[in-house]
DNA sequence: CGAAAATTTGACATGACTCAACTGGAGTGG
DNA sequence: CCACTCCAGTTGAGTCATGTCAAATTTTCG
C-alpha cells in the first residue's frame, strides 16, 4: 500500500488523514500469469495500478484476431475506460503476461474518495489526461510512420517491454502481422 | 456564456456563485474561416469549447504531410492537450474551417478556477476520460477494419462532419489518400 | 527428451499509394 | 457574360508495403 501512497506524493499532497482515507478505499491483489483482470463482456469493476508484473489490453474483433491497445508495466494504470465510468460491459480483455501484483480502486469506492478527497479527483484528471495525450500520439505516428519506423521506435521508447513479451504482441500493438515484422527484423541486422 | 453554463449542469451542479465564478474565467471569442486557434510551435494557452463553426486538428509531418487527428463540432472541446498541460510549444495546428464562435478557458484561469470550484475538476476528468476511450476506439478501429469499412462508420456517425468538410480532409482523418477515397466512393454507388 | 509455442522463410496476393492527367465547379475580373 | 484561374474531386497505370497461407525451424519449458 505505501508504495501507491508515496506515486501519489508524486502528483498531489496528501496530509496524513486523507493519505488513510485513501488506503482504506484501495486493495492490494494478485494475479497469475495468464490470468485475467477484466474480460470483455464483464464490467471493469476497478481501476487497476500495477506494482509489479506486466499486463496486455486487447480487442478480439469479429474475425477472431487480437488486437494489443496497449501494454500495462510497473506504475502504469490499467482498465477498460468505458466500461469503469459507464459500469457497463467491456469491450477489452486485460491479461496478466506475468505474475502481477496490483493496488485496486472499486467503482464505489472511488465515487466516495472523490467526494471527501477533491484532490484524487485531481489525480485522476493529470493521469487520463496524459494517458489520453500518448493515445492522440499513436494515432499520429501510425499515420505518419511504416511499420520499420514504428517498431524502431517502440524498441527505443519501451526497451524494457521489448524483452519481456513475445514479438508476436509486439506486431500486434504496432498493428502488423508477426511475419511482417519477423522480416522487418531481418532487414535491420543487414 | 450562457450557453456554457447550461452545458456544464448537464455533468454537474453549479450553485449561482459558482457559476458567476466560471463565467469571470472563461472569455468569447470568434475566429474567421481560415484562421488557427491553435498552431504548432505555439504553447497552447486555452482549452476551448466550441459554441458553433467546425475545426480542424492535424499535425504537419516531417514530408509536410498533413494528418487530420481529429473535427470539432459544436459542443466539443479542442485544444493540444500535451502543450496544455506543459505549457510547452504545440504539435498540432487547430483551424476553423467556417466562422466559429468559441469559450476558452486560459491556463492560469483553469487551475484557479479547479481550486475554487473543485467540481470542474471533476468536470475535465468526465470530458477528457470519455475522449480518452473514444481515441482507443478509434485506434481498435484503424487495426481491425479496412478503409472502406471506416470510411462507411464515419458516414454513419458524423453525417454532420460529412456534409461541412471537403472530401480530402476525410480521407486524412482515416489515414488515406483522396485518391482512394474517391475510388471507395465509387465502388459504393454501383 | 518431447510437445507446444514462437519465430522464420518463401511464394503469392492485394489494399492502398504515387504520380500525372483530366473534369468540373466557383469565384474573379475584364 | 465570357475567359481565366484555382481548387476539389476523379480516373487510370504502375508500384510498393504489408498481408495470407503453409511449411520449416528454433525456442521454451514441463
Amino acid at each position: 500500500m505505501q508504495v501507491f501512497i508515496d506515486y501519489l506524493q508524486n502528483y498531489i499532497e496528501l496530509t496524513k488523514e486523507e493519505a488513510s482515507l485513501v488506503s482504506s478505499n484501495i486493495k492490494s491483489r494478485n494475479y497469475l500469469k495468464g490470468q485475467y483482470i477484466v474480460q470483455a463482456g464483464d464490467v471493469c469493476r476497478y481501476q487497476t495500478f500495477i506494482v509489479s508484473g506486466i499486463t496486455r489490453t486487447f480487442y478480439l474483433d469479429d474475425n477472431g484476431n487480437e488486437h494489443i491497445i496497449t501494454f500495462g508495466i510497473e506504475n502504469w494504470w490499467n482498465g477498460d475506460m468505458m466500461s469503469f465510468i459507464n459500469q457497463s460491459p467491456a469491450d477489452f480483455n486485460i491479461q496478466c503476461l506475468e505474475n502481477t501484483q496490483v493496488i485496486q480502486i472499486a467503482y464505489h469506492n472511488i465515487e466516495n474518495l472523490f467526494l471527501k478527497v477533491p484532490k484524487m479527483e485531481r489525480f485522476f484528471r493529470i493521469i487520463i489526461q496524459s494517458a489520453y495525450a500518448n493515445t492522440q500520439k499513436r494515432i499520429i505516428r501510425n499515420y505518419s510512420m511504416n511499420a520499420k519506423e514504428r517498431y524502431h521506435l517502440f524498441c527505443e521508447e519501451y526497451p524494457q517491454i521489448v524483452q519481456r513479451v513475445p514479438q508476436y504482441m509486439i506486431a500486434s500493438y504496432l498493428g502488423i502481422t508477426k511475419e511482417f515484422l519477423s522480416q522487418i527484423r531481418n532487414q535491420s541486422k543487414s
